[in-house]
RNA sequence: UGGGGGAUAGUUUAAUUGGCAGAACGGGUGACUCUGGAUCACUUAGUCGGGGUUCGAAUCCCUGUCCCCCAGCCA
């Protein structure tokens, strides 16, 4: 945990702390979880929850959630419930701010008018088919509508009967003006409002219209001043609309969107509609199936909100599309309930033994401590031991391979927290199958070791008379396939449901201690995995435990290595097969900006002529006479800058690396300053007044002031120093502050030059002579 | 092929914004153990490819490749 840590742990944590620190908002910081109610919260929604509730407590401001209930055909109270509940589940408090897009829809009416009144929005009468048709497509500019033009009257009187329910469902539209050829396909005009004679859950029947999500979403942010409007990563064109309605509508400062990937798991699908697949189709119990990545099926499944909290902590947040592998959602699962959870025992498949000397009408209460020695808590429960117990099947094998140090004929087995036993008898039935075990126990092995031997194996087990019988379900991962999203030709994402995702059984049996707990006890079965009651089927006379999450078992993981390593093997030779093949199909870029520097060529000689020259007499590499010559602009600005300073190799370097940056797409003319000036900076660079790097802050400056690189120099002092006593002394002052990296250099981590080097930069603000820096260093570390 | 995003060990994610490529999970090895759990130690392995700038590049410039999103009156 790096809970004090001050570096902000992801993206948007930078940016929430340089707002806050900037005082863009005033130091307030207001975040918000929009879901929809048509649908219940899985953990992919938790991330979210995680982030906007987190970042708000981090900063000391309120995280809102907000229903985005804009469309009522699909919307219920149903839902809203059971999203409040899950949030709270997950421990997390939005205090008085519930608000509801719906309780803003008479202020987005009034937002919509404005707009209108602006001329910025009209009403379109395009039938729906229309309107698809004239917004065009990605690569083809769309139409604007022939209604495009109406008047502000027009409009507004048009938008009012829309309200008041003149027209039928699709008669209309409201639409933003902006720009039907925007490459932005979210951009050509995008519907703001749409009619639905439909009954909303909140609103009944006052509404007619409805205002779609890309108007109600900023503008319900902006009235609820929302700082930061963290959204997922497939919203990034919509912030475009974002930005132009805030713009246009509200007074600075405004809320902000950005956006992060929402999160992939391994072994499960996120999407609302699948999970819905699910559910109506009965592949899976319910919403709460405990297989179910919905928040209310981890909850019944036993997953505490602390692990999935800490789960959303781990994996972090970035814009980069990614699947988290399942194994490390187990391992938080684990390690969160190891500290959590008593250790009883449990026997899934018993086998019965009978303990031939021990006496028949003896009990025994053994003292049995819930926690192992490296958990620091207290409390044991006692356990019956008695001539007949039952262990696990799995426990005995009558021809043990290798390694395999629990029970077999002949061998000896620990009884966790009893005696040790050795098997003498195996007894079986007409099958042929194991029914029965005959062993004797060693009096001398109670909490002693026995006397003589070791006995590696330790085992669970109950007594047969004292053990309550139980049912037992088996929760496994839900599809067989990590992503089931990615489909074969002709199948679909159910096709790779896993058919022992749930194995229930129903024979097991476990000590009788468990009868005194509470129901939401969560247990581990020692040697299984941890368990919780069945909150839905489980009552005290017929006990029914879920398998929250199987124990790591390192036994059976090297019993199943051998195929996974095919497995890889195969995944390997396949990405290789595809890897030739995909690259052997290089795509055209006829748009790519060289192609474009090209052309200007082809098409003015002059340009062409300045590339030859610049490659054959001022021996320019092709590279930078191609990035030159691309536009006269650029050709005129290079010629000047080095009729002013006649070192063509570097002025053009500065210009294709340094200067480039700084212009990014811009065009050359709009810079602060001239060629000239520009010349002069490289110049002082070339004659050693400056160094690099300080010729790159200059420039920087230059751009944004416009001085002249003389002035900067001076009025900042950035000449470089190459006085080596002055140096020798700052190398000195690094070293002594520094003395492990210096061991560790002399040591042979040589790399750490680098690290030095950089140290005596910045003490000399970067005025020092670099190239004398790494001598001089060199020569000090050597000494 | 228009636009918008993205690419760092097997996976997820950091890197003082040009200065030691670090962590977690997974894998491996060992120690410990009355759970083949946990814990501990050690270990493995990475900057998408190709050029360039720089004393120094994951980071800047050029170029190529791959992946995701957008043509709902859904959100």
């Amino acid at each position: 945990m790096s809970e004090s840590s001050d570096k902000p742990r992801d993206f948007i944590r930078e940016i929430v702390a340089r707002d806050v620190e900037a005082g863009t908002y005033g130091g307030r910081v207001a975040t918000r979880f929009p879901p929809e109610p048509n649908g219940y919260l899985h953990i992919g929604h938790a991330k979210s929850i995680c982030l906007n509730f987190g970042i708000a407590e981090e900063f000391g401001g309120v995280c809102h959630l907000r229903f985005d209930d804009t469309n009522p055909t699909t919307e219920s109270l149903e839902y809203v419930e059971a999203i409040k509940e899950a949030v709270h589940w997950l421990g997390y408090d939005w205090g008085e701010h519930l608000y509801f897009a719906s309780d803003y829809f008479e202020q987005l009416y009034e937002f919509a008018e404005a707009l209108i009144r602006q001329g910025l929005a009209y009403v379109d009468s395009l039938s729906e088919e229309e309107i698809r048709e004239y917004r065009g497509a990605v690569t083809e500019p769309g139409r604007e509508s022939p209604y495009r033009n109406r008047s502000v009257e027009e409009n507004l009187d048009l938008f009012r009967r829309m309200r008041a329910g003149e027209f039928k469902d699709g008669e209309h539209v409201l639409r933003a003006k902006i720009d039907m050829a925007s490459p932005n396909m979210l951009m050509r005009d995008p519907i703001l409002y749409r009619i639905r004679h439909a009954h909303h859950y909140r609103t009944g029947d006052a509404w007619c219209i409805y205002p779609m999500y890309d108007f109600a979403h900023p503008l319900s942010d902006a009235i609820e001043n929302i700082t930061h409007s963290i959204c997922t990563l497939e919203f990034e064109n919509n912030r475009a609309i974002y930005d132009w309605l805030l713009d246009h509508l509200v007074q600075p400062p405004r809320p902000h969107q950005y956006e992060f990937a929402r999160l992939e798991l391994d072994y499960t699908v996120m999407s609302k509609r699948k999970l819905l697949q699910l559910v109506e189709e009965g592949l899976v119990s319910g919403w709460d199936d405990p297989r179910m990545p919905t928040l209310m099926g981890m909850r019944r499944r036993g997953i505490t909100p602390d692990a999935i909290r800490r789960f959303c902590d781990i994996i972090g947040v970035a814009k980069t599309n990614s699947r988290v592998k399942y194994e490390l959602f187990e391992h938080t699962v684990r390690d969160d309930l190891n500290y959590r959870s008593p250790r009883v025992m449990c026997v899934l498949r018993p086998l019965r033994v009978v303990i031939t000397n021990y006496p028949e009408d003896q009990t025994e209460w053994l003292d049995a401590p819930y926690w192992p020695r490296d958990i620091p808590k207290e409390g044991s429960r006692k356990v019956p031991f008695e001539r007949v117990i039952y262990i696990e099947r799995d426990d005995f094998m009558e021809n043990p391979p290798k390694k395999y140090y629990r029970l077999s004929p002949g061998r000896e087995v620990r009884l966790r927290h009893s005696y040790v036993i050795r098997c003498d008898e195996v007894i079986k039935n007409d099958a042929g199958e194991v029914v029965e075990l005959r062993c004797t126990y060693d009096p001398e092995t109670l909490n002693a070791q026995p006397k003589g031997r070791k006995v590696k194996g330790t085992i669970h087990w109950v007594s047969a008379a004292h053990s309550i019988p139980v049912e037992v379900r088996l929760y496994d991962r839900l599809f067989l396939k990590a992503n089931p999203d990615d489909v074969e030709e002709g199948k679909t994402f159910k096709d790779y449901l896993n058919p022992h995702s749930l194995v229930v059984i129903r024979g097991a049996r476990i000590e009788p201690s468990v009868a005194r707990d509470p129901a939401d006890t969560r247990y581990q079965f020692e040697r299984q995995g941890y368990f919780i009651q069945d909150s839905v089927d489980s009552r005290p006379d017929a006990l029914v435990f879920n398998r929250i999450v199987a124990l790591r078992d390192s036994w059976s993981k090297e019993q199943r290595a051998r195929t996974r390593e095919q497995e890889v093997r195969s995944q390997k030779q396949e990405a290789r097969r595809e890897e030739p093949g995909a690259s052997k199909e290089p795509r055209a870029t006829d748009e790519g900006r060289s192609r474009a520097r090209e052309l200007a060529r082809a098409q003015n000689p002059a340009l062409a002529a300045a590339y030859h020259r610049y490659v054959n007499e001022l021996n320019l590499s092709e590279q930078d006479a191609d990035l030159l010559t691309g536009d006269e602009a650029t050709m005129r600005f290079f010629e000047a800058a080095i009729a002013a300073h006649d070192h063509p190799v570097s002025v053009a370097r500065w210009m294709n690396n340094a200067l480039q940056r700084l212009l990014k797409d811009a065009p050359i003319d709009s810079l602060a300053f001239g060629p000239h000036a520009f010349a002069r900076l490289v110049a002082l660079v070339d004659e050693g007044v400056i160094s690099a790097n300080a010729g790159k802050e200059t420039l920087n400056e230059m751009a944004r002031t416009g001085a002249s690189p003389e002035e900067i120099v001076d009025a900042r002092g950035l000449r470089q120093i190459s006085d080596e006593a002055a140096l020798r002394e700052t190398i000195a002052e690094v070293l002594a502050a520094h003395p492990d990296k210096v061991a560790a250099y002399r040591g042979g981590k040589t790399g750490l030059l680098g690290f030095f080097v950089g140290q005596v930069m910045r003490s000399t603000q970067g005025k020092a002579n670099p190239r004398l820096v790494n001598d001089l260093l060199k020569e000090a570390l050597a000494g």
